[in-house]
RNA sequence: GGAGGAAUGGCAGAGUGGUCGAAUGCGGCGGUCUUGAAAACCGUUGACCGUUCCGCGGUCCGGGGGUUCGAAUCCCUCUUCCUCCGCCA
């Protein structure tokens, strides 16, 4: 969320960076002043009578201890009132404390500089395009049925044992799935990521830290037994290990990757988009998360976006970098990059990756802080995170682009990892 | 799952009702000494909020609640950890 003190100096300013979200925020910018200043008039209060109280309770003491028992019995008494006015107050400055949070996490994040205004993925930015467009044979597949005519998924078989969107890999469709995995989170130890194995179900205080909660939870599995929630992505857990953290400076920038099993609710989404790996309820990614000083944010954002374009490049297959317009932009993030990569037998673009930097604003929920060198005051860090990758719409556009008459050919760089060159 | 014990500042570890945000040690930072370093010595060393902001006030001793004029200290509850027993990948 936004920090309180950004927007009592900046009202006007947030009200008009967030019209770029198409967010109209004038309404909730003013309740949240109102909220602030209630707040502080209750605590300046409270603070108070807690001041008088305590000096009270210290005169009580020392008379006890001269033995002065009458004076302080009489003193004893005074007390009463003053208690009572300390429990109305605190408990209306609590009061007043939660509807301030609530409003609070009602704000989005403000959109970078440059982030385009638009409505929908229509406005977005194409910001650079690479690979190349592979020539189909005749009578080419999508991937679902490539998975099927190859035996590597079967989506009937996930419907039985759980339902729709989790599909069973199995035999070289698994063992791909492997390959993908041990690729990607190699590539990023390279790049200077340290591995991470996650819990893959989370409390709601890391809901809340990465802003999943409360607004999104309609989008997360939720045990309710325990009140536990299945990750959505690898960002929450790790993220959240630096939930209530104070880093020095020179611990920055903090690079993490980790492979987790992904699993959302998608709760609203049928139709053909669904079909085969395109959307499924559990599947796999591999996350690179940064916790990087605020002066340095955009560099790391750059330099994630060209790691994740050069994951792609190996893989040979033909993307796109879509800077995301304001409309389309996620609730928590400041300035998001998609990647794309082309489905040819669907004729599809598949979105397989999304960086983001979200500046502050994970950091204030989260409070991961830094102490700046030679400084008492602790600074809120910026997090990023990104997918380096996806897996199903990898595994889709792979299939799809890769067929030919014999089979399927499987990128060269995958050879350490799968021992196949052909899939038939 | 059953029976006990514990949770205090970066770490270790005192404190069982009254200036305790907390002794002491280690670590960190600054200084003296030294050509430099070590050792020694001196000083300093948590977070958050409010404010009339070089000052003052409030909150925080695992989380929440309670008793009391007053709680790190007593009571209830939850969580976590340790020991023993049982079960087990």
């Amino acid at each position: 969320m936004l920090t309180l003190q950004f927007i009592r100096e900046n009202a006007e300013f947030v009200v008009d960076r967030l019209k770029i979200k198409n967010f109209d925020a004038s309404g909730l910018v003013e309740q949240v002043l109102a909220a602030d200043n209630e707040r502080r008039t209750l605590q300046t209060r409270t603070d108070q009578k807690q001041g008088e109280m305590n000096n009270l309770s210290r005169q009580i003491g020392q008379l006890f201890k001269e033995g002065k028992q009458d004076e302080g019995n009489q003193a004893k008494e005074k007390t009463s009132q003053l208690k009572e006015e300390i429990k109305h107050l605190s408990q209306q400055f609590s009061e007043s404390e939660k509807k301030l949070t609530t409003l609070l996490v009602q704000l989005p994040n403000l959109p970078y500089k440059d982030v385009p205004a638009g409505t929908s993925e229509k406005d977005n930015e194409i910001v650079r395009e690479g690979g190349k467009m592979p020539n189909l044979i005749d009578n080419a597949l999508p991937h679902w049925d490539l998975a099927t005519n190859y035996n590597l998924i079967d989506f009937e078989l996930g419907n039985k044992i759980t339902g729709a969107g989790f599909p069973v890999y199995k035999g070289k469709g698994a063992r791909l799935q492997r390959a993908l995995i041990n690729f990607f989170l190699e590539q990023n130890v390279v790049a200077g990521y340290t591995e991470i194995l996650p819990p893959f179900i989370v409390n709601e205080s890391s809901g809340f830290g990465t802003g999943q909660l409360p607004d999104k939870e309609g989008q997360m599995y939720h045990v309710t037994d325990d009140n536990l929630y299945l990750i959505p992505t690898a960002e929450v857990p790790v993220t959240n290990i630096y939930r209530d953290v104070i880093l020095s400076a020179n611990d920055l920038p903090v690079k993490n990757t980790a492979y987790t099993p992904c699993f959302r609710r998608e709760a609203g989404s049928y139709g053909k988009d669904v079909r085969g790996l395109n959307r499924l309820h559990q599947f796999d990614k591999v996350e690179i998360v940064q916790i990087q000083h605020p002066d340095k944010s955009y560099e790391s954002l750059n330099e994630m976006v060209d790691h994740v374009e050069s994951l792609i490049q190996m893989l040979e297959l033909p993307y796109r970098i879509v800077k995301l317009c304001g409309g389309d932009m996620s609730f928590t993030s400041a300035l998001t990059y998609d990647f794309e990569v082309y489905a040819a037998a669907q004729k599809k673009w598949l979105e397989v990756s999304s960086v983001s930097n979200f500046e502050s604003y994970q950091a204030n929920r989260l409070k991961l802080r830094f102490k700046e060198d030679n400084q008492k005051k602790n600074v809120l860090a910026h997090t990023l995170n990104g997918s380096s990758l996806a897996l199903p719409r990898i595994v889709a556009a792979l299939l799809e682009n890769n067929q030919t008459a014999e089979g399927i050919r499987v990128p060269n760089v995958l050879k350490p990892f799968f021992n196949f060159e052909f899939i038939d």
